[in-house]
DNA sequence: GACTGTTTTTGATTATTTTTGAATTATTTT
DNA sequence: AAAATAATTCAAAAATAATCAAAAACAGTC
């Protein structure tokens, strides 16, 4: 059985009880402990999963959509992109995060730093708080699915402010279509941070790639595009890409 | 049984019932009073309830003085205080609801209700998506201890709404320093929704009677008390009060 | 392909640490 | 003071970490 798989099987064990213990884990497996504590560490260490004593449960901050990224890897990766679009961030510098779950794992490598975030994700509050981190929150309509703040009353709320660079999320790129999401309102926000910033980064891991979502919220050359693996030279003509 | 059940559970039993007592957590649990005790000390540390005699209750928000810990009754009643501020509101209506705790629990009471929620607090946020409610959130600076949104982007973003009505709460209430509360940030918040507002109401408990914190926000007659307990006739002469 | 040497993965074994419940002592409540 | 509850201590049990040899996967070489 490939490691790949056991990570599959364990998660998914944890993603329907919150909460698994070793001994469910070796019944389900027929694999020795040793190798499940490796398994688990290793899935520790890239944050999909949280040890205890006899078991493993969720992390602390891990909203549901997240779990239904079926590949390990590909979390892995995400995680990567965000730790990349942290360090480009510099002492005192003001930034915008996106709503989602890609660009909540900046704020955890945003520690210690000097910096002010702003952001219109109310799902990354509890996490801004427990790094203590000075955080500003656009005011807005509560999207009752993703926790994102949209509306007019948002768009307002960003007009004031100016920001050094600002982190978004995506779910499509292509050179067409350019920057696309599928939701109408939170493409509304995306295009006036962007208008607001000095410097863009939209987070993509390789496989928003050649993807079209419904609504395009800007153009391919405005941002830098932080992405894990780079599908082709095409994209790198039209932008500034970032690999890591 | 992983210690991370456990404190599921003992936060469970506690959730419903403000307050448990060590016989019905070994009841529940079948587990050694001293294994209990040690959860229980552990989850005191993190904040999550507060030990008693006998038990533990929910914790109290620390910098909010509640003199009154040990008394069960007390927590009853602001229970009802907030049952009380939920039934004058009505189908239709936008209203305000301050951060705090004892706010925060009105917002159970409008299940089902056709409302419009604006609020400052952004630890009302779980509560308001798990009832689904239409809410709103003021933009602002998150204060990390209360979680409360302050500063000027708050009293801006306040300008645009105006509401039926406001549930706001109080530290002190005298007939000559009016309300008071012991953060001067969060007293312009207050001031601001006031202003707002057609009908103002204020949730107090009967101990805040008599107190006088820092920041005086409004004028006793500004507003409509909601109390379970009248200490003085005093206090009616100069105000609406409406008990429970 | 077959062979060899290297690296990686695995499971058993053995320390080490953590957790637990009982016994004892101290503290609080009535 | 008596009863109830809590803190402390300690040894047994359970879980984890560390170690190591066998097995499997891999990379070259012929």
């Amino acid at each position: 059985m490939l490691s790949q798989e056991r990570y599959d099987i364990i998660l998914n064990l944890l993603k329907n009880k919150e909460i698994v213990k070793m001994k469910e884990i070796v019944d389900t497996l027929n694999i020795s402990e040793s190798t499940i504590r490796r398994d688990l560490s290793y899935l520790e260490e890239n944050g999909l999963l949280k040890r205890v004593h006899g078991g493993a449960t969720l992390p602390e901050n891990s909203y549901e959509a997240d779990f239904n990224t079926k590949n390990i890897q590909n979390k892995i990766e995400k995680d990567k992109i965000s730790e990349a679009a942290s360090k480009i961030v510099l002492d005192g510098e003001c930034i915008f995060i996106d709503a989602g779950t890609t660009t909540e794992r900046i704020i955890k490598y945003l520690q210690g730093k000097n910096v002010t975030v702003v952001t219109n994700g109310v799902t990354h509050i509890p996490e801004l708080m427990k790094y203590n981190i000075r955080a500003y929150l656009t005011g807005g309509k509560i999207k009752n699915n993703t926790g994102a703040l949209v509306g007019v009353e948002t768009v307002e709320s960003l007009k004031k402010y100016n920001f050094n660079k600002c982190f978004i999320g995506v779910n499509g790129i292509t050179p067409e279509t350019g920057y696309t999401t599928p939701d109408i309102e939170e493409a509304e926000i995306k295009r006036e941070v962007i208008k607001q910033s000095q410097k863009s980064y939209i987070l993509a891991d390789f496989n928003k790639f050649g993807k079209t979502s419904f609504v395009s919220f800007a153009q391919l050359k405005e941002c830098t595009i932080i992405t894990d693996k780079l599908p082709s030279e095409e994209y790198r003509k039209k932008t500034k890409i970032k690999e890591c």
